[in-house]
RNA sequence: GCCCCAUUGGAGUAGCGGUUAUCUCGUCAGCCUUUCAAGCUGAAGAACACGGGUUCGAAUCCCGUAUGGGGUACCA
């Protein structure tokens, strides 16, 4: 019998920036948990930050998901629909949840009334940090009467609605997936605001309604969220019935993303966005494995572990709890796994945008001699890290003209002119009289130069070479002038002399 | 200040009381070779932050210290 999985994770960003490795690397721990126990992803986006959220994150966040391949159940859709019924998705359209919330958190006794204003807040608070205790409210509208409250009202005093931590327990238990249990001692435990005096709902409140009544089961996140959950799980439970347990949900919280220097990750280490490793030629399938790996591992060996294998075996105990440092060259790396393990046709399609990109090349070229691709694909493939690379190492084979570097100039043809000259000419006389142009009889052509000429192959290959690429790297010799075909390489064999 | 989390070679990790401390990236050397890669072979590099315990035995358990990080808002 099939087990009836009831797993529901959520991914919540918030949309005041683009997806940034970090949300990123939570968004697809949740999407393979998720997938892993046949559960539903959420995609929420918690846009209650007016003044930096825009509709062009939100665009950016959904993109760089899609690209990444994580697909979810329920939230907002690149065509601007909606799945799922648990919705809405966007936290500015669920204002009408948190009114109701509120008042059954008041009729379980959990919430109160608190007027004291924003200058009384923060005089208190200093006098507590200098005193060396807790920082929290001191409670003072907590203890008071009816009558008290009901005056200050009628004077129309402002107020907030606060959580009223229970008194009786002496701690919250934090059950984390990753780390184990926490136990916060209750009374470092705020009475925090729940509702703001405008009437809109905090952070901590409007996260815990929403993933409550959206039946959310497990909550996988970054770890600054630690130090809120045990408030969090208080709401929780103020918000369940009382006949109903077992409202709160899992956690797991997972260490943060460190940049080479060990500091948290942000826009002085570069690149942190998804889309601009989209654009520096990294592939979605590799990019979602190395940021999996960045405090994830499937056993002791594994690297190349593809979007099938996380979705199949991907588990949070083996989540790390130490914070992980994004290093580039690793994830170059398992780039060129992935490059390097394309058949031809995927490659040939995936080297495509960046050649039309530079204007090079385009489908239609691609349609009127695929052969020609057939052939180039595997050259490249074996040696790029980065799709960006296409570009320059295949350049050669598309221009009419090329630009030949001075350092291979002045290294391969320029030191001696007449040997130079020498080679080129005889090289020329060789292909010249092919009338098949193939690897194979190219190849049987100019293997024998260096003994004719009586030349180090070294001289005379890297001669041909700068003078066909104008670059002392290039794809392999015999390969590169078969791609050029006849006529431009006898072209730029003489006009390099 | 107070609360919470973390700490294994340069980087990511394995390890869950007994191992010559795992694997990957990176670095270095050699092979291959017409270049660059790839590939192959090999090497250097960690007494597991430090100090105390517990134990016959600790990277693994406990307590401190140090360092780093997070929280402590009518931000999210």
């Amino acid at each position: 019998m099939p087990e009836v999985s009831s797993v529901r994770v959520r991914f919540a960003p918030s949309p005041t920036g683009t997806l940034h490795l970090g949300g990123a690397r939570t968004a697809i721990y949740n999407w393979a948990f998720a997938r892993k126990h046949g559960g539903d992803f959420i995609l929420r986006i918690d846009d209650t930050d007016p003044e930096r959220s825009t509709p062009e994150n939100v665009q950016q966040i959904l993109d760089a998901m899609t690209w990444l391949g994580l697909d979810w159940d329920e939230g907002p859709s690149l065509d601007g629909s909606i799945a799922g019924d648990a919705g809405p998705y966007f936290q500015t359209q669920r204002s009408s949840t948190y009114q109701p919330a509120l008042e059954k958190m008041i009729a379980n006794n959990a919430a109160y009334r608190c007027f004291c204003s924003a200058g009384e807040l923060s005089a208190k608070r200093d006098a507590a940090r200098l005193a060396g205790g807790s920082s929290g409210y001191d409670r003072t509208c907590r203890f008071l009467s009816d009558d008290e409250v009901k005056t200050r009202i009628d004077a129309d005093l402002p107020f907030v609605w606060r959580l009223k931590v229970p008194e009786v327990r002496t701690s919250v238990i934090v059950k984390d997936l990753v780390r184990g249990d926490i136990e916060f001692p209750i009374e470092t435990i705020d009475d925090l605001v729940l509702m703001r005096s405008d009437g809109t709902p905090t952070y901590n409140f409007a996260s815990t309604v929403d993933d409550a009544t959206m039946g959310i089961t497990h909550i996988i996140r970054g770890d600054d969220h630690l130090s809120n959950t045990p408030k969090q799980i208080l709401i929780f439970e103020a918000l369940a019935s009382d006949d109903k347990g077992g409202a709160v949900p899992a956690f797991a919280h997972l260490s943060m993303i460190y940049g080479e220097d060990g500091k948290k990750l942000s826009k002085r280490h570069g690149a942190v966005g998804v889309e601009e490793f989209a654009e520096m030629g990294f592939l979605p399938d590799a990019m979602l494995n190395g940021l999996a790996l960045l405090g994830w591992s499937l056993d002791a060996e594994t690297t190349i572990i593809t979007p099938e294998m996380l979705k199949a075996q991907f588990s949070l105990d083996r989540v790390s709890k130490n914070p992980a440092r994004f290093d580039i060259a690793k994830l170059e790396h398992i780039n060129s796994i992935y490059i390097q393990e394309m058949n031809t046709e995927k490659f040939v399609q995936a080297m495509l945008p960046w050649l039309e990109e530079a204007g090079l090349s385009s489908s239609a070229d691609v349609a009127v001699r695929p052969e020609w691709y057939t052939e180039l694909a595997p050259l490249i493939s074996e040696r790029i890290k980065l799709m960006t690379e296409v570009v320059p190492m295949t350049k050669f084979l598309f221009v009419d003209e090329i630009e030949i570097d001075e350092k291979a100039r002045a290294k391969a043809l320029d030191k001696d002119p007449e040997v130079t000259a020498a080679v080129l000419a005889a090289t020329s006389s060789t292909i010249e009289g092919l009338d098949d142009f193939s690897l194979s009889s190219i190849e049987a052509a100019i293997k024998d130069l260096p003994s004719k000429l009586d030349l180090k192959p070294r001289v005379v290959f890297q001669a041909i070479r700068v003078a066909i690429s104008g670059s002392l790297v290039s794809p392999p010799l015999f390969e590169s002038v078969a791609l050029l075909g006849k006529e431009r390489a006898l072209e730029r064999l003489s006009s390099a002399i």
